[in-house]
DNA sequence: ACTCCAATCGACAGTCACTATCAGTTGATA
DNA sequence: TATCAACTGATAGTGACTGTCGATTGGAGT
């Protein structure tokens, strides 16, 4: 089923709001911008972004994966190596510039800010929740666990490899991501 | 050391007005209650309120464990058991209604807004990532581990208990904290 | 006790993220 | 093309939080 216009409308403003705010954000802090600047720059109103993305943090955060809906959520995961599903999203990450992003991917310029912006990391941690919350069910159903027991191995899983992606962040020490998260993944074998 | 009587009325002041709070909240829901109405209730400025605990979610998530100094975190941390340290810790918000706490430990009125109101439970897991910034150098020393390694060890078991603790949350089943701590345990061996 | 200083307090005036509402406009559908 | 639903922008809030400043109070030395 092909896009309608009004929702090729709505993705093209976010991702032109997006990359708006994130270049404000660089060049003066995100503190120091106000909604109504990124508002302002993008040519839209406060209204509109707060229609687009909720919250402030919420225009770092904004991801596609937000809108994949369970049938499609479904086919990401591979329901045989959740750990490798889990590892795979994350390394969504990884910068590749390439034709069509010559300055590297927004995912990549966003990542900073989960970490190194107080209040950005606070909605981080709630989007990895609700990540669990996906992904625990799932789970279950395959590891004939309880529900109780998926939503704490989902839990550790998931946060274990934000706490990896951080671990890389702060010290990338020539590894990719990719790598990073191998490594991570024996450190989980082995609790 | 004995406490001077500004430190003893400061910890007075803030466990009357934590209480006052919790009253107000459980009355008539956190998002309906002004820190304006706790100072007033109180009979403090919401000054104070603010230079006590910061913010509003702050008067739900102070703790004495917060003010807890690296000598004293070192004594309560048992090395040679992690696991069961971060078990004992999540266990003090077992409900013990005893004679110096006729109504049950304020800890247990605590955990149901941890869980149920969206902006303390994003707090909440600031408070979990600084416990693991805390935790992950000293399982660094005595695990062996790198820096990094130590890092996703303490997130996974961390926020896996913080998971246990949810669940038990959502559904008791009749079983005490600790129960449901040490089935999360076994999760989390096997993970 | 008395004094002096630093820490604390209350009061006041902001700032800004976020919400609610509503009239005007635009995309989808028949 | 007409109709309707969804979207947009403008406006007027609310309330958490900050900075500052004069007044008060506990603590240490005399």
């Amino acid at each position: 089923m092909a896009l309608g216009l009004r929702d090729r409308k709505r993705r093209t403003a976010m991702r032109h709001i997006q990359r708006i705010a994130l270049d404000l954000f660089d060049e003066r802090g995100f503190q120091n911008v106000l909604v109504e600047n990124i508002a302002e720059a993008a040519e839209v109103s406060p209204s509109t972004v707060y229609r687009y993305f909720g919250t402030k943090e919420g225009i770092v955060l904004a991801d596609d994966f937000d809108t994949l809906n369970e049938a499609e959520l479904a086919a990401v995961i591979d329901v045989t190596d959740l750990a490798g599903t889990v590892r795979a999203i994350v390394a969504r990450f990884e910068p590749k510039p390439d034709q069509h992003n010559p300055e590297g991917s927004l995912a990549h310029r966003r990542i900073r800010y989960f970490f190194d912006e107080p209040s950005v990391r606070r909605s981080s941690y709630e989007m990895l929740a609700n990540a669990v919350d996906r992904i625990a069910p799932i789970l279950a159903r395959s590891g004939r666990l309880t529900t109780t027991e998926a939503h704490i191995k989902s839990s550790a899983l998931v946060f274990g490899y934000f706490s990896a992606l951080e671990q890389w962040h702060r010290n990338p020490a020539g590894r990719s991501i990719s790598r990073a998260l191998d490594d991570a993944l024996g450190v989980l074998n082995r609790l």
